[in-house]
DNA sequence: TTTAGTGT
């Protein structure tokens, strides 16, 4: 079922995902199941973060190295660390290499998505964001004439409690290019009205989106990952986008849903729901993994279906 | 309604 629906939306995108993930998605969230770690086995807890950048920084002693000697090593600085931006409705992931975001967060809830009259989108203009290094950082002009629209990962509509939390939106470090007709201002439009629409009925909305860059077979039967770059500072135009929430009921009960989109014109009648996939499958795809605090058996359904 | 680009 689940491999029936990657199959539609690798149909609809001309795009081999299916392959990519068969026989896989079942294969996470073995939560027993030791990692080893510097040469230790460690226990596979939601939360710790073992993968992350900071265990990564941090200075493991346990050999009889020097405690400094990450320090010693990296003396000169580290070619990054998360490139994490935080604003004042939404945080980010800042993807250098590709000048879009890896991935951005948002907490919404009836209030953030209400409908407001003292703030006004047509007022906003899109700003580079000036706190990114001036090499990775993405201007209006590499999307002028490109054909494709700056779209936002945290949707404008999602900010209305304050001008501010809207205007910030606008920074291009919120930006990828998308596919305007029939994909930014439509189908994915319709995704995030969707998401609004979760408010009504849960209290709490955790939303996570960002840009994929998938394999696709080509002529000589073999994959590759291929997509194009605008402007002057080659901005990447993912070949797809994604979207995992996580929304809380009354009662603390979490439903997971998670969606890819392929950035391309996407006929009106389809519904949103054609776009789910399993989370898993974005997560091996991004790289990325979502909602990690949260045990999978604490998810009461994951796409509609229980868990 | 919300998402934007282009032309003025």
């Amino acid at each position: 079922m689940f491999r029936k629906r990657i199959l539609q939306i690798a149909q609809l995108s001309s795009v081999g995902v299916a392959g990519y993930y068969v026989g896989q998605y079942k294969g996470k969230a073995n939560e027993n199941e030791s990692i080893v770690v510097h040469g230790k086995a460690v226990k596979n807890m939601p939360g710790l973060p073992i993968f992350g950048t900071v265990s990564a920084a941090a200075p493991y002693t346990d050999s009889g190295a020097p405690k400094d000697r990450v320090s010693q090593i990296m003396k000169y600085g580290f070619p990054s660390l998360d490139n994490v931006r935080s604003y004042d409705d939404f945080v980010l992931s800042y993807d250098r290499r590709n000048r879009v975001p890896n991935w951005v967060f948002e907490h919404l809830t009836k209030a953030h998505v209400a409908k407001n009259d003292q703030v006004d989108r047509s007022k906003c203009d899109f700003h580079p964001d000036e706190s990114i290094h001036p090499f990775f950082r993405s201007q209006n002009s590499d999307y002028k004439g490109s054909g494709f629209d700056r779209g936002h990962m945290a949707a404008a509509g999602n900010h209305r409690l304050a001008q501010k939390h809207v205007e910030q939106t606008f920074f291009l470090t919120n930006m990828a290019p998308q596919v305007g007709e029939g994909f930014n201002r439509h189908a994915w439009n319709k995704l995030e009205k969707h998401v609004r629409k979760l408010t009504k009925v849960y209290d709490n909305v955790y939303c996570c989106t960002g840009p994929l860059y998938l394999p696709r077979r080509e002529a000589d039967g073999k994959s590759y990952v291929r997509y194009q770059v605008i402007g002057a500072n080659t901005v990447a135009v993912p070949t797809h986008f994604y979207k995992v929430v996580v929304c809380e009921g009354p009662g603390g009960a979490l439903d997971m849903e998670a969606y890819v989109m392929p950035n391309q014109k996407i006929p009106d009648e389809t519904p949103v729901s054609s776009f789910m996939v399993p989370p898993e499958t974005i997560e091996r795809a991004a790289g990325l993994l979502f909602f990690d605090k949260v045990h999978r058996s604490k998810l009461h359904t994951i796409n509609g279906k229980k868990v």
